[in-house]
DNA sequence: CCATTAAGGACTATATGTATCTATAATAGC
DNA sequence: GCTATTATAGATACATATAGTCCTTAATGG
């Protein structure tokens, strides 16, 4: 089980995005180009980051992406589940209720990591991100 | 991001298991037919199980599969390992090393859960199965 | 020796993820 | 208004992973 490729890089795209100016906003250009990936396909990734609320968007010249709260408002689950969706991990076709013990082990333990993602926010890692990205 | 089926039937099989008696091996034939898998497909999960050493194989006649530990030391995280394998959540390509926050992050989060699905045993859940299983 | 059962290789089908191309819409600046 | 710029969205193509089947081989009990 891994996370899909396009949930690195919503995560790498959305800490440029914080090392940015907060008032310019960064176009897909130039996010595909740091990143090393193709912008088109970068570009649904963010429109779904955009749908999320977690930026916003302007068409037209000198326009692109900007944060749409303050950065130690977006947490590491809100860009995942972004991606991701928020799917349990386990989906039993058939559904034998509340007092299905597996079903609930397995929620607790996704609820226990998403309470640590949801604890860390994008400023929590910004202040110390790598040189080359 | 989501187990696959294959882990939903690991897991189920070896609730299976736990709810036979411990030393008459169940043969594939009867678990697959129990979880509505095909016979042969399952056969390949099983295997994996046993290369994980979480279950013992008996070939040959009234041969099959039984639990090499007691149900009290197999953990969800056992089986779900031994069909999901161990990897990362997040796999980057550049590795910036060990000051990397990101990763940090995300394997916090995993070993929270991770933590959290050794914790829990077959036997804690073998008490209460839903009858049609 | 024979019936039974697991193991494993080869193969097919399907689903999902990754990526590209093209067209459309919206915005800023002239 | 016109044009350049940039995001959005649909269609399409490709790659990879998952799900599942079929057949052969090996091991065990009777
Ligand atoms: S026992 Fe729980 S996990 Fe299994 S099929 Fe029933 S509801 Fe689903
Ligand atoms: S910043 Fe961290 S997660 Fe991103 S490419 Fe570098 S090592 Fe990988």
């Amino acid at each position: 089980m891994k996370y899909s490729q396009a949930t690195d890089y919503a995560l790498h795209a959305m800490l440029n995005l914080v090392a940015s100016a907060p008032d310019k906003p960064v176009g897909v250009q130039q996010l595909a180009e740091k990143l090393g990936v193709s912008p088109t396909y970068l570009s649904k990734l963010m429109t779904k980051l955009v749908k999320a609320g977690l930026i916003v968007s302007t068409p037209g010249a000198n326009g692109g992406y900007r944060l749409r709260k303050a950065q130690d408002e977006i947490s590491f689950l809100h860009v995942i589940q972004a991606i991701e969706g928020t799917a349990s991990l386990l989906e039993c076709s058939l559904d034998h209720g509340d007092e299905c013990l597996i079903q609930q082990v397995v929620r607790d333990a996704e609820r226990q990591m998403e309470q640590l993602l949801a604890s860390k926010k994008l400023s929590d890692v910004a202040k110390r991100l790598p040189a080359t990205d």
